[in-house]
DNA sequence: AATCTGATCAACCGCCCCCTC
DNA sequence: GGAGGGGGCGGTTGATCAGAT
């Protein structure tokens, strides 16, 4: 049971050196704090919400003596103090989950956020803008354009599938999980997609099937750490990178070349490397801290 | 060593929706 | 029904840091 949050107290009346044209408004709110939080601040707003709970964010933050905004108390709350937040680096698995729910959802950030726990809006934000959109850009393309949607299901996707699978053969027993609603990523449609798209283009431009590398031959005993992969990448024992119903076979001496038609006919392999205007560097250059983004074989064509 | 540049992320802003009165 | 306040959300800004020059 929580306390019931005092009545606020008297706003305290104070000088103010110079105040001309606003001093009504400045007097309003001349008092609040913005910026940076402090240490001090953290620990009455964190005290405050054990005892009253969370909501009703400016009594809040006038009980607790914080001089901040509702808003503001609400925001650090959320974005930083709350226990349960996530720090550190996004996972490969919340990657993929975070491209695949945008395409489905668009920046509807908060609720992207909610199939991945302990992450922000505002972190999810923050990558998108900071990571992903700047793809975009070097690519000379709209970020929520069809031709870019396509070149991160082409590329970048299979790359986190791949990485995904890579952490799990290091440390199969380790559970690197990622704790998202498995049954939202099983929905997704972006597997068979992004892998044929992938094999589309780097048939098209010459380069190895990325995918085919030996991570896909794993052990009938491995299991993945992401539920929702290991009913399609974990399909193990037939050196697959199996897919369900729609099962596509990876391995370059089994190229679908039906499966290419159809996403073909989808209206997806018209993304052509020529399209992407973009120059190696972009690629290669400033994203070095995620190789995820390193694709080399996009370039082995040109060479 | 100093300066520049770009990346990152915490925090703020403005708009909107919903609830209460 | 509508005014007002609280809260949520997406967009944007600015401080800081790291790497490059």
């Amino acid at each position: 049971m929580k306390a019931a949050i005092p009545a606020a107290p008297e706003k305290e009346s104070h000088s103010k050196e110079e105040g001309q044209e606003e001093e009504e408004e400045e007097e309003e709110v001349g008092e609040l704090r913005r910026g940076p939080w402090t240490l001090e601040e953290d620990t009455l707003l964190i005290h405050s919400i054990a005892r009253y709970g969370e909501g009703r964010w400016n009594s809040l933050a006038e009980a607790a003596g914080l001089k901040r905004t509702g808003k503001s108390c609400r925001l650090r709350w959320l974005n930083y103090l709350k226990p349960d937040i996530k720090r550190g680096n996004l996972t490969p698995q919340e990657q993929l989950m975070i491209l695949e729910l945008h395409s489905k959802w668009g920046n509807r950030w908060s609720k992207i956020a909610a199939h991945l726990p302990g992450r922000t809006d505002n972190e999810i934000k923050n990558y998108w803008r900071t990571r992903v959109q700047k793809q975009a850009r070097q690519l000379n393309m709209e970020s929520n354009s069809q031709s870019f949607i396509d070149a991160i299901r082409c590329f970048y996707m299979p790359r986190l599938v791949q990485k995904i699978e890579q952490n799990s053969s290091s440390s199969s027993s380790s559970s690197t999980a990622i704790d998202a609603d498995s049954s939202t990523f099983s929905s997704l449609p972006h597997k068979s997609i992004m892998i044929n798209h992938a094999e589309n283009i780097s048939n098209s431009i010459g380069s190895p099937p990325r995918i085919s590398s030996p991570v896909a031959n794993i052990s009938e005993s491995q299991t993945s750490p992401y539920p929702a992969l290991q009913e399609t990448v974990y399909n193990s024992n037939k050196q697959e990178f199996s897919l369900r119903d729609d099962c596509y076979y990876v391995d370059s001496s089994d190229y679908d070349m039906e499966a290419l038609a159809s996403i073909s006919a989808a209206g997806a392999s018209d993304l052509l490397l020529s399209d992407c205007h973009v120059a190696r560097s972009n690629w290669l250059g400033d994203v070095s801290a995620d190789d995820t983004w390193n694709l080399d074989e996009l370039w082995q064509f040109r060479k």
